[in-house]
DNA sequence: ACGCTTCCTG
DNA sequence: CAGGAAGCGT
């Protein structure tokens, strides 16, 4: 009974430690370099993706020249400043195992990007260089966006086994009353009685999941900080740029205050609400122990005004420092979409003269101008507004810039049942840097809209946003073949600035700008969902709502979404018991000879079902819940308990209870 | 009555 | 994977 395989997993041979858990969800959860399509056609890839495929594959070389090689290591000098949330002190190690973690044969490895990058950029236009600023930045958050993953249980090493191929049917017990008891509501952690937990361990996950969450804000304004001093010196080491050399000097001084001000000013805010917190955790518990509720909004208020105002001193600090375009609108062809047949280009105007903005923003003038003035004069929060291209200006601007956006990118795990978007936000800056607006904080439709070819236009009559992004440049979009994504890009400084209470209206909000609905679900949807489920097994309506904001939801399809996890639980249970009871035929007698690995035969069957096409990183926790369920099914049969009708009952009530938080880029409506 | 689930069938 | 039946909880 050979049921351990010798450690030598192709996939992840790191897998069964808690660190290298952790690590591991820093690694991009796609391995692209397995699609197939043209390389032209990668409407939702990132750019960084593009690029680094192509530098790979030297069809272009003339990609080279827009591509700098930005090293991976130069993020990780950072220190967490010690703000007494010291939940995971890997928060140094998550970032400065990104360039080893990801040179483990991935294509889209930055190892794998020449260095010799840095050629001849003299005669391109800024945009050019903004755009290579932009895809190092990615490249850059690719490897940073991965967090620690809430994990119920760090499990040790785990001898490697499977059970072997068992290719007997399983006989259905033909009984009725099985039902699983309604356990709804997964995505709230808090929810009212859950069947996550007791109320006081509830409490306590609350309480880890929200220093968690503040961890991970911090380490995100950190990055943001860093990024902008790396694409400053970057920017400044870059030739052709002899405009902005008087400047240069200035910029660089403001970059690495910059570092300083929001270290100091956001940890200093940090500390405020966490002391506060600490307090308001005390006494809430005592109190009303199932308020949460309260806890959490104003743990969101609090930090959402750090937030705003650390990142409003950045930014105000960016806006005197960065006269990143002039607002006439620069020709800017990037060479890997100059080819793009398809594409309607949708230009935010240069003209800011937008009904709404009438009055300018004094950072807007600054920007607009290009002037150097001294972050003093900045003496208030930018204004809060964001601009809808005017119309008449469409098709004005033959720039054509592909939406960055990260479709194969390590899970951001920070969200514990209702979505922090404030930390989407920021996750968005660093994704984007400083010249996106939240137009791409999801992505546009995935415009399968056969109906409505112009229906991307329609996209920013729905922006209706309070809190509001200042845009002052060129938005884009760009319909390409295939799946007819639109892209959007918008090369603008924006100057962000949430109200408590905003956040999450806007974040939402801004999920559906641009947003073509769809009215059925498509194959896309059905493989999203798949992929989905290796999170989550009982997602609620409402996640699954949440998760495809793209479909419009009514009851059909949102049984049939329903239906869709039913069938795949249907398929897991069952794939979990004939693992089971093979193993006890095969003879195993102790549970812990039973494990499931990435090579494991059970693995590689659900694998296949739910990840057909392999090019999804399973999560390593899909594994450890397999192997639970595995040992469920294991002890059941080994206790006979399959002679009770509903002996699987108790089994899915466990199951269901492992369900994890679905990474926020599926939310995307076009991730897959 | 409705929503969600499992079970069964095709 | 969808449709339907049926159990269970609200």
């Amino acid at each position: 009974m050979n049921l351990s395989l010798p450690d030598q997993n192709m996939h992840n041979p790191n897998e069964g430690s808690l660190e290298d858990n952790k690590a591991d969800l820093l690694l991009p959860c796609f391995h692209r370099g397995m699609y197939e399509e043209p390389l032209s056609t990668y409407p939702n890839g990132s750019i960084i993706s593009h690029l680094l495929r192509k530098t790979i594959h030297s069809k272009r070389n003339t990609l080279n020249s827009s591509l700098l090689y930005f090293p991976a290591t130069a993020m990780t000098g950072s220190n967490m400043v010690d703000t007494g949330v010291n939940m995971a002190d890997s928060t140094q190690e998550d970032q400065s195992s990104i360039s080893s973690k990801d040179s483990l044969g991935e294509s889209i490895s930055p190892g794998g990007l020449p260095s010799n990058g840095l050629t001849s950029e003299v005669e391109k236009p800024l945009n050019d260089h903004l755009q290579a600023k932009r895809a190092r930045v990615e490249n850059i958050i690719r490897g940073m966006a991965g967090s620690p993953n809430a994990r119920l249980h760090g499990e040790g090493e785990k001898s490697e086994g499977e059970a072997s191929t068992g290719g007997r049917e399983v006989c259905k017990e033909n009984k009725r009353k099985q039902r699983l008891p309604q356990h709804q509501d997964h995505s709230e952690p808090m929810g009212s009685a859950s069947s996550r937990s007791s109320s006081g361990s509830t409490k306590e996950e609350e309480c880890h999941k929200l220093k968690e969450q503040l961890q991970s804000m911090q380490r995100l304004l950190r990055q943001l900080q860093e990024r902008f001093l790396q694409v400053y010196n970057q920017t400044g080491s870059g030739s052709g740029e002899k405009e902005r050399e008087n400047t240069k000097l200035d910029d660089r001084e403001s970059c690495e205050t910059l570092g300083f001000h929001l270290d100091s000013h956001f940890n200093k805010k940090l500390g405020n609400v966490q002391a506060n917190y600490k307090d308001k955790a005390v006494s809430d518990y005592v109190t009303h122990q199932n308020d949460s509720h309260s806890l959490r909004e104003t743990l969101k208020c609090e930090l959402s005004r750090a937030i705003n105002e650390s990142v409003d001193t950045v930014f105000r600090k960016l806006s005197m420092s960065f006269p990143c375009q002039s607002p006439e609108p620069r020709q800017c062809q990037s060479p890997e979409h100059s080819g793009v047949a398809k594409r309607n280009q949708l230009s935010a105007a240069p003209d800011l003269s937008d009904s709404e903005d009438a009055v300018k923003t004094q950072s807007q003038e600054l920007y607009e101008t290009g002037t150097n003035r001294s972050p003093e004069h900045q003496t208030e929060a930018l204004s809060l507004v964001i601009r809808k291209p005017p119309l008449a200006q469409l098709s004005s601007v033959s720039q054509t810039v592909k939406r960055p956006y990260p479709i194969h990118q390590s899970p951001f795990q920070f969200t514990y049942g209702t979505p922090l978007h404030d930390t989407q936000i920021l996750e968005h800056l660093l994704k984007y840097g400083p010249h996106a607006n939240f137009a791409g904080l999801h992505c546009p439709p995935p415009s399968l809209d056969r109906s409505s070819p112009d229906s991307m236009d329609l996209s920013w009559d729905s922006i209706t946003m309070r809190s509001k992004v200042t845009s002052g440049h060129l938005s884009q979009h760009t319909r390409t073949a295939g799946l007819g994504q639109v892209s959007v890009d918008t090369l603008c400084l924006p100057q962000v600035k949430m109200e408590c209470g905003d956040l999450q209206s806007m974040a939402e909000r801004s999920t559906f700008m641009s947003l073509n609905i769809q009215e059925g679900l498509t194959p896309n949807h059905l493989k999203k969902a798949k992929l989905m489920f290796f999170y989550t097994r009982y997602p609620s309506s409402n996640v699954l709502k949440t998760f495809f904001p793209d479909v419009k939801f009514n009851r059909c399809i949102t049984s049939q979404l329903i239906k869709w996890f039913s069938n795949f639980r249907e398929f897991y249970y069952i794939q979990m018991e004939k693992f089971a009871r093979q193993a006890i035929v095969d003879g195993v007698n102790d549970v812990k000879d039973l494990s499931v690995t990435r090579d494991s035969e059970l693995f590689r069957a659900l694998n296949m079902h739910y990840n057909k096409a392999n090019d999804f990183q399973v999560p390593d926790r899909f594994l450890e819940v397999s192997e639970i369920t595995l040992h469920e099914f294991f002890n059941a049969i080994s206790l006979a308990k399959d002679s009770d009708p509903s002996w699987k009952k108790a089994i899915y009530k466990v199951i269901c209870k492992l369900d994890g938080d679905v990474p926020e880029e599926f939310k995307s409506p076009s991730y897959l």
